[in-house]
RNA sequence: GGUCCCAUCGUCUAGUGGCCCAGGACACAGCCCUUUCAAGGCUGCGACACGGGUUCGAAUCCCGUUGGGACCGCCA
């Protein structure tokens, strides 16, 4: 019937997007776009109580953040809709009749109950797990419609799936035991059944199932943390998935060139801060100067320091310097304070760990470093490689209390880089606020 | 309890009967580089859950055991 792919994410607004559902929005997202298909968002709000409009506009930006975009859903529309479930009641109660009316279905209170035929064997193939099966007879009566008049999952994701004229159903794991249910459903209704693809669940670092004891599982609080969008899309396509050569780091573009439900593995897969970390790194590395200014400013205000004060490619210049140092957006804001403000070195850093003899040398060292002709990061360390030599003393001797001084820190890029951005002026300051010029 | 699913280094995985006394990545350790920390380069540590089969040959196929997980709601 449907020659062209269409998949769908269908998310029940009950809390924010989590990281097992972008998982499985992304790998819907993924097959839909590999195959030039449809990618349909369906918001699943039979639960009353617990839904609200607010979760699903969470979702949907959070969606919109990991640059999942959708063909249909509730605010694009389509050939498919209405896309919110609770909009598409009639639908399912005349679906329900006709089940009733050929005996399949009866009546119980206000509800509408399918009866499991007894004695059959379901069977599907699924294009992660394979071949399974399952006796009808280990199954209890289905109900379709609920005594308030809405339908329950198992049924209205039948007759959604069927009436979006979805080709592929690509959902957790956790849902192959339904599959069976919903297979004598289209079956009763006389549809077509879908292809099923089922996704391997991603666990905790202990192992179990995600939940707020593992800390962050809401995409937006990995935005806040100071990951790239492209870094966690990339990280989440690495778990259950492999492109098959040794390839970690791609681009979404890439990731559509490459992807494969027919990849897809079946353990369940671990969630790992340290893998997520180092992809987050490498996309940092990836992306250009401005770009990684502009995620960097938010990150910097939080931190009381002005970024506006500044033009962006001064922002991106400093961040340059960093050179592959710190892993998210926040850490860059953190390992560069110093460049934007002296206050926080100041806060950092009182001197107290220099004696007299010890400022007299550095005292030398640094008017002779502040008169140098050229200010230069090269001219710099010359200079201070032989003016070391010449007074017997360790490089590092100056190296330190400069760092300090300048940033308020044990460590920090090459110092005399960091000198030279910062201009000579403001290494006068500096040094003259803790004595040693 | 019933049904279903899963099982390769600590973690993500490659592997679909011989190319594997198992390859890559993260993490970890060491070395190189070096003014610190990173980055980068090199080296190392480290796994086929167990027991039976099938086969000339098994991480790969079959059976069982053990261990995980999911579902069994008028939640989704």
């Amino acid at each position: 019937m449907t020659s062209t792919t269409r998949v769908r994410f269908a998310p029940s607004p009950t809390g924010a997007l989590h990281i097992g559902g972008a998982h499985t929005a992304l790998f819907n997202w993924l097959w839909a776009r590999r195959n030039g298909g449809s990618f349909v968002l369906r918001i699943e709000d039979t639960d009353l109580v617990r839904s609200t409009a607010e979760f699903e506009m969470t979702i949907l930006q959070g969606l919109r953040w990991l640059g999942l975009d959708w063909d249909e859903g509730p605010d694009v529309d389509g050939d498919h809709g209405p896309y919110r479930q609770s909009e598409r009641r009639d639908i399912y109660l005349e679906h329900a009749m006709k089940l009733v009316s050929s005996g399949q279905a009866y009546r119980e209170g206000e509800a509408v109950i399918f009866s499991v035929p007894r004695g059959k064997m379901v069977a599907f193939d699924d294009v992660v797990y394979g071949h399974i099966e399952m006796a009808s007879d280990t199954l209890k009566d289905i109900v379709l419609i609920k005594s308030d008049g809405f339908p329950t999952y198992n049924y209205a994701v039948v007759v959604d799936d069927h009436t979006m004229e979805i080709s592929h159903v690509v959902r957790g794991e956790d849902h192959i035991s339904n599959t069976p249910k919903q297979i004598l459903l289209y079956e009763a209704l006389g549809w077509e059944v879908p292809t099923f693809a089922h996704l391997p669940m991603i666990l905790g670092k202990d192992k179990k199932k995600l939940s707020k004891r593992h800390g962050a599982t809401s995409v937006y609080e990995y935005r806040d943390m100071g990951y790239h969008p492209d870094a966690l899309f990339n990280y989440f396509a690495l778990l259950g998935w492999n492109p098959g050569d040794e390839r970690e780091i791609f681009t979404r573009e890439e990731a559509v060139e490459m992807f494969d439900l027919a990849r897809v593995t079946r353990k369940a897969a671990v969630f790992d801060m340290d893998k997520l970390n180092f992809v987050n790194q490498a996309h940092i590395a990836r992306i250009s100067p401005l770009e990684r200014a502009r995620h960097t400013v938010p990150f910097w205000k939080e931190t009381g320091l002005d970024p506006d004060s500044r033009t962006e490619e001064w922002l991106a210049e400093v961040l340059d310097l960093l050179e592959g140092r710190g892993q998210t957006f926040r850490e860059l804001a953190e390992y560069t304070d110093y460049f934007l403000s002296f206050e926080p070195v100041k806060k950092r850093y009182t001197a107290d760990d220099i004696d007299e003899e010890r400022r007299e040398i550095l005292k030398s060292f640094f008017s002779t470093m502040l008169s140098l002709s050229s200010w230069k990061p090269e001219e710099l360390e010359v200079m201070a490689k032989g003016w070391c030599d010449e007074k017997g003393v360790r490089l590092k001797d100056v190296a330190m209390p400069l760092r300090w001084a300048l940033t308020g820190r044990k460590v920090s890029p090459g110092i005399f880089h960091v000198a030279v951005f910062l201009g000579r002026d403001e290494v006068r300051s500096r040094l003259s606020h803790y004595g040693l010029v």
